[in-house]
DNA sequence: GACGTGATCTTACAAATGTAGGAATTCAGG
DNA sequence: CCTGAATTCCTACATTTGTAAGATCACGTC
């Protein structure tokens, strides 16, 4: 929890979720369409993420497969005082109103923003 | 638009898009609650800003006076590839549930969100 | 078991960020 | 005008982040 995540590594955090457990060389190339990051920079960002403890790295045969030892929740949550916190405080709703708009939302994810302003509503 | 708006910055453009302008003991005085920032600290945070175009000063006596040049929502577009971006690309609608569920809404803003999602959901 | 090949580990460094100290400046009073 | 108090401006420095090169290590093959 000390530990901070830079823009990059939660780049990097991203794929991990998705993919659940990746190789340093698959994160790389399911970056290279967002960003032009050097394998090698992939690489440092990865080490970066398991010295801080939110990735865990095993070996297999040569190469090492990386996992994410936190969920996304847990890792927006545990930072307690950041950047997303700093930006809202004083304005989630302006900033949400952004986003909502911004967003690319399914109707699935829309049907549940809906039911969760409407539990907002009722027990404020 | 070619610089990045830092964390502690943000913190800074909050007590400022809220106050209209003030000067450096006032946005010192503002954070206080929030953070143990030294005046000085908060002073650099001030000059980088000025530096960076987001924030305009006016000399007033003895006192600087500083003023956003930008509103809280052209910043947030401006940075393109920022750290929101980067958070929240690939997964909106988990991350924006959380800050909903989270977040401490008026009814006029919960108002608002539920009409854009429904205008979201007649245009998609 | 020596060798090439590819992946990892170690090291480096510039720029940005957080955190101020000290020098210089400037108004208010004497 | 000279002094003191407040405020700003310039400077500094440790950390973190972005960006990677170079050294090293492990595996399959001859």
């Amino acid at each position: 929890m000390a530990h901070k995540i830079s823009p990059a590594e939660w780049e990097v955090l991203n794929v991990l979720w998705q993919k659940a457990a990746a190789t340093g060389a698959e994160v790389s190339e399911a970056l290279a369409a967002e960003q032009e990051w050097h394998p090698k920079t992939v690489g440092t960002f990865l080490t970066r993420l398991v010295e801080k403890g939110i990735v865990e790295v095993r070996r297999e045969g040569k190469t090492n497969v990386y996992a994410p030892r936190m969920t996304r929740q847990e890792c927006v949550s545990a930072e307690g005082d950041s950047f997303l916190q700093r930006v809202f405080r004083g304005s989630c709703g302006p900033m949400l109103l952004h986003f909502v708009e911004q967003a690319d939302l399914s109707p699935e994810e829309i049907r549940e923003l809906e039911r969760a302003l409407k539990q907002k509503k009722t027990k404020p």
